[in-house]
DNA sequence: TTTACTGTACCGTCTGGACGGTATTGTCAA
DNA sequence: TTGACAATACCGTCCAGACGGTACAGTAAA
């Protein structure tokens, strides 16, 4: 199970995060990203028999991602042992900062058949289920999780809508709801 | 300038709109709009002689409907002259709430070009300027804000994380923080 | 020998768009 | 009144290119 090289299924995968980011959802051909990373359609189509393969492939990494940097921060043994609430917070303030790419191969893999991103609608379903069982105050919660919704979105869309300030001021209410309905 | 028979190109707008929706964004081809509109690929390309001068139109009708919805609401000439804000907050709620398309040909627009969705942008950076200027708190503007966004961004993908019980404190919950903070 | 590729050639399909043609309606001078 | 012309609103066909996917022969390391 353990993988002993997954150098080129994790460059075909970065490759076509960075091409989506850069040349535009549209331009998500197989060739192309074989050619971005390196690789070429043959090998591509080796680790990936299909674009809907590789599809797949995106949405599981990138949630892959997000559950271990939630577990990494709320799990006692290693580090802090943070709040989950407050986490979640900071992890998503966090995405929503990065220069680099949020998702967009999101469009390209909606575009290929929307049914690609229920594992995604899933996970934030099972998530939002963990923040209500997690704080008495219901109403807070699903305010902190649309406002995050609503800002990863406003990434998402490329559409800068708010000044640093106002970032600022966002960010500081978020985690101060976060952390007032806490145990 | 009037349009005696304006008939075609919204049909053909509306094609698209429900075709997006019914189909998936990525089956939005000329033909298939064309046909759905009952026109030919020629009649199509006579209204919009372009792909890209569709998704425009897309836009452009997208931006009218909810422009003139809102002065509708807030003109004090005809009817209530309702609160901006609070006639924001209930024209976007309504718009979440259709069971017919919220805006799946957004993503089509985006996979053939993300400038099309310029204009979009720029038009949320002015509603939410309107919206700064029309009330003090501006930490209340922005949560509400972004709140909407995210439940617009949850209809689009199509996931539904809430209940209808959730969806109802939502609601008052926005509405209740348009109302405090008015003059 | 198996695994993990590379490289090339190719197929069928779909798509945007160009183009030539046509029917209807309006305009206007003779 | 009528004939000539033109603008509008389409229709139906054709084409070059892109794309997903297949097939297959070769290769180099483990």
């Amino acid at each position: 199970m353990a993988k002993k090289r997954p150098s080129s299924k994790h460059k075909i995968l970065a490759a076509a995060v960075e091409l989506a980011h850069d040349s535009g959802p549209g331009s998500l051909s197989l060739e192309a990203v074989a050619k971005r990373a390196g690789v070429s359609k043959g090998g591509l189509l080796y680790h990936f028999p299909s674009k809907a393969k590789l599809m797949q492939g995106l949405v599981e990494e990138y949630l892959r991602n997000f559950e271990v940097a939630l577990e990494a921060a709320t799990n006692p043994a290693e580090g802090k042992g943070e709040d989950l609430m407050r986490a979640y917070v900071r992890l998503s303030l966090i995405a929503c900062d990065e220069t680099h790419p949020p998702a967009a191969w999101i469009f390209s893999a909606m575009a290929e058949d929307p049914d690609f991103l229920c594992p995604l609608n899933e996970f934030r379903r099972r998530l939002l289920d963990r923040l209500k069982a997690h704080t008495p105050d219901l109403a807070n919660v699903l305010t902190v999780f649309f406002v995050i919704e609503g800002l990863h979105s406003m990434k998402l869309f490329g559409a800068n809508l708010v000044s640093d300030d106002e970032r600022k001021l966002i960010d500081q209410n978020l985690l101060a709801m976060a952390q007032g309905s806490n145990p």
